[in-house]
DNA sequence: ATGCATGAGTA
DNA sequence: ACTCATGCATA
């Protein structure tokens, strides 16, 4: 039994831009796609030795891709993104935000580059090595072990607006933070670095080396899959579980999320946070494996749902080579983008900060 | 399982 | 305006 959910809707607006060029069709695009995103260093050292020369040819190709593109699907553009909205605005939830974090102290200036690199753009070549994860990878015994531990923020789980689960626990520190234990939600103690040992909290698992291996991660991954399974719970029936295990700052999760952490396409970071909560909640599951309940959270008043964006598969391709030469475009750079492409500014910008977490990640994956 | 999006906290 | 954690809507 699946169980879908349908929650709140968001919102968006649009300038009036009337035509738009996303159709909500996408197919092999993504296939391919991913393949590029599989290999990004491999894409990134590629296109950064690449001179002059090859990019100008990179720019031919592009420009009569999305001449192409636009002769296709030119006639109108449908525009998909209406987020519609009701009468909330979706407040958040106020969910209290975790101490966050604080530093990470890499900011990177963007680049500024001149005037055109709009033009100029390069067809990622794909169809290196295909399909990466699909299913949850092996790994590999390790064990893990740990209590649960009390995470941040108050959730307010509500048929209404949204409630996350967890105050975020981010913070955006950098691949080497300890995740929650910084800010002091979490017993902090990091002893200085964080390969140091030291100590260990009683309160909760000590978050030592083993925890923040990803190889423990993995691992551990995988054999919550296989429990859950066994369980027989989705992974929806997880994330909402999780509101009842009543562990303070911990709320409910999406089934993403989960889907997320089993396939450990989340950041270090993020993994590592979640696990504590995962756990907790698997022991919990185990030794009370008479009742369950899921629950149901469907309500839906007459509050339309969102709808995603779709971008067509040659904008995805120009994105992409756009990307390949500056993964940081300014914001000039973005608009000019997105008028070539017929996109909105805002769509745009936002596919950029979701290739860079994208990448972020499967760099930090590779690495490990 | 993933793409596009929101939002909090920061810089 | 970015990063990070997360989610809705979808394939």
């Amino acid at each position: 039994m699946m169980s879908m959910n349908s929650k709140q809707p968001h919102f968006a607006m649009h300038p009036s831009l009337p035509e738009h060029k996303y159709t909500t069709l996408h197919s092999s695009s993504e296939a391919i796609r991913r393949a590029c995103l599989q290999t990004p260093q491999l894409q990134s050292n590629i296109f950064a030795s690449l001179d002059e020369t090859l990019l100008a040819r990179a720019e031919a190709l592009a420009a009569v891709d999305i001449a192409v593109s636009q002769g296709k699907t030119h006639p109108f553009k449908p525009d998909a993104t209406y987020h519609t909205m009701s009468t909330v605005p979706c407040s958040s939830t106020s969910t209290v935000p975790l101490a966050h974090h604080h530093h990470h102290h890499h900011h990177h200036h963007q680049n500024l580059e001149p005037p055109d690199i709009m033009d100029h753009i390069s067809s990622p070549s794909l169809a290196l090595m295909s399909s990466a994860h699909d299913g949850a990878g092996g790994g590999g015994g390790g064990g893990g072990g740990g209590g649960g531990g009390g995470l941040i923020s108050t959730s307010s789980a509500h048929p209404h607006s949204h409630m996350h689960g967890l105050g975020h626990l981010s913070h955006q520190a950098m691949s080497m933070n300890s995740p929650l234990t910084h800010h002091g939600l979490l017993p902090a103690h990091h002893g200085g670095s964080q390969g140091g040992p030291g100590l260990t909290n009683p309160a909760l698992p000590s978050i030592n080396d083993s925890d923040t291996d990803p190889r423990e991660l993995e691992a551990f991954a995988e054999r919550f899959k296989q429990r859950r399974i066994k369980l027989g719970v989705t992974q929806a029936d997880v994330g909402s579980a999780l509101a009842n295990l009543k562990i303070p700052g911990v709320g409910s999760l999406s089934q993403s999320t989960i889907c997320r952490f089993e396939s450990l396409t989340l950041s270090h970071n993020n993994m590592i946070a979640l696990k504590p909560i995962l756990q907790a909640w698997l022991e919990e599951a185990e030794g009370a494996q008479r009742e369950k309940m899921s629950k149901p959270d469907i309500f839906n008043g007459g509050e339309k749902k969102r709808k995603r964006t779709s971008i067509a598969a040659p904008e995805k391709r120009s994105l992409e080579a756009y990307f390949a030469v500056q993964p940081r475009p300014s914001s000039e750079k973005i608009a000019a983008i997105a008028e070539k492409l017929d996109l909105k500014k805002n769509v745009v910008r936002v596919w950029f900060c979701n290739q860079r977490q994208k990448q972020k990640r499967l760099k930090f994956s590779a690495a490990h």
